[in-house]
RNA sequence: GGAGGGGUUCCCGAGCGGCCAAAGGGAUCAGACUGUAAAUCUGACGGCUCUGCCUUCGAAGGUUCGAAUCCUUCCCCCUCCA
């Protein structure tokens, strides 16, 4: 095991905050392993570069020997949201939550060790609490306590409408670091009053309090808001790989070093020597390709990193045609068809209006060479490859 | 229960009888440039059988030669009071 003080600077790497660092400090000093939790929703199976951080974290903290628990809040999301405030929030059965837990492990394992992780559903205790347990519960906490949860606290001030059953999901989440034995939760920075439930309950049931560590919410492709799939600003990690090196490549050249701090396990050391470089004058483009390698790699294979790389610059350095583009067969008849719907039956372009502006701007090449005749009808027979701007192509064959 | 304010194209938000497919901003897309799908600049941004036609301004009716703009009813949201 590492020392004391290097361990503390991996559990801390990126983090935004850690409460209580002398409580953590003891507990690792004690040499018992911790006991690390993280809740999940079975919402959402589609996970992102914004959730691995979280996941990240785990990975860390498995790597330096922890046990970490990964938890699926299933009992709260068989409940939904009743207030039908929450649209995206639908109450789940017990197959949907079983069918997105699934999806779930199986792209969190390419992060985290599976035979170190245990899996938990918070149904598994919640659902034999009695009526009578549930209201001892919520008598541990006042609703003044409660207001200041932030988002509460506005909706209240506002006169926008909270649900009471609202006020006990985070006495459920605080519930489940009981029933687990927390010695450490982890969350984004938005969990905080419900991470801190869980100290609050775990002295009330006479347990030592767990620590927190809250790990910041990564920004989308827009640089701005939080990656969010709602948004469109998402890097999947079933994205394709050149899909998701492209996007990596999109990154601004500032907002890259937040990804790198947050995503990357390259240690502190190199990022902060690549980080004086760049100040020396080298090229960032070099560092972000490295680092969307590493990406890549860690959710598809080295070899998919190479050619997403290699693909890339044929594309865009030498104007290239991509490897792996969509075949699309169209059935047209004897007058042929015109290029705008064949653009549009191809899903090159959204409409036929589009196509055409897409024309209009010199967007629109057939086997590489610009088109600019608006009217231009192709005729059965022919095999062209057919691309809108720069990222869009398709193989497509005329019968 | 009472009194006010509002619902506009993906989002925010102007318009308040014709010049409105609807200002401006954001997002998005295209082009130029480049070190990249960075940054910056320029342009586009409802649909179609595209020099024209069709459908949009919460919904349905109505007035008018003509309505996002005026009237009626309905639905939804917000603010203040209780």
């Amino acid at each position: 095991m590492l020392a004391l003080t290097e361990q503390l600077d991996i559990i801390k790497r990126g983090c935004d905050e850690l409460l209580v660092e002398t409580e953590i400090v003891d507990k690792l000093k004690s040499g018992r392993l911790l006991r690390v939790k993280a809740g999940f929703d079975p919402t959402a199976p589609d996970l992102h570069l914004g959730h691995t951080v979280l996941i990240n974290k785990m990975r860390q903290l498995q790597d330096l020997g922890h046990h970490v628990i990964f938890l699926i809040g299933d009992f709260t999301g068989m409940i939904g949201d009743p207030t039908g405030k929450n649209t995206t929030r639908p109450p789940l059965t017990v197959e949907e939550v079983a069918a997105n837990a699934e999806t779930y492990t199986a792209q969190v394992f390419k992060i985290l060790n599976e035979s170190k992780t245990e899996i938990a559903f918070n149904s598994a205790w919640m659902n034999k609490l009695s009526s009578a347990d549930m209201i001892k519960l919520a008598a541990t906490h006042t609703v003044a306590r409660m207001l200041e949860r932030d988002d509460f606290g506005k909706r209240y001030k506002s006169n926008q409408p909270i649900a009471i059953h609202e006020f006990l999901y985070p006495l459920v989440q605080g519930y489940d670091s009981v029933a687990l034995k927390a010695d450490l939760e982890l969350g984004g920075t938005d969990q905080k009053f419900n991470l801190l439930m869980g100290r609050e309950l775990q002295k009330h049931y006479g347990q030592p309090p767990q620590c927190i560590l809250t790990m910041p919410l990564l920004e989308g492709l827009d640089g701005v808001n939080k990656m969010s799939k709602s948004l469109g600003n998402t890097i999947g990690i079933t994205d394709s790989p050149n899909d998701m090196f492209g996007k990596l490549m999109s990154i601004s050249d500032d907002l890259m070093w937040r990804y790198i701090e947050l995503l990357s396990f390259e240690s502190l050391a190199k990022i902060g020597q690549w980080k004086k470089e760049t100040g020396e004058g080298r090229n960032p483009r070099d560092i972000k390709v490295s680092f969307a390698q590493e990406i890549v790699a860690r959710f598809h294979s080295p070899g998919a990193a190479a050619s997403a790389l290699a693909d890339f610059e044929a594309r865009f350095k030498q104007g290239e045609i991509p490897t792996d583009i969509a075949e699309v067969t169209l059935d047209v008849g004897p007058d042929g068809i015109a290029i705008a719907n064949l653009l549009k039956s191809a899903a090159l372009t959204t409409s036929t209006s589009d196509a055409l502006r897409m024309i209009a701007q010199g967007g629109v090449k057939l086997n590489g060479e610009k088109v600019t005749d608006k009217a231009l009808r192709l005729a059965a027979g022919a095999q062209i490859v057919a691309q809108v701007g720069k990222r869009k192509f398709a193989r497509v064959t005329l019968r």
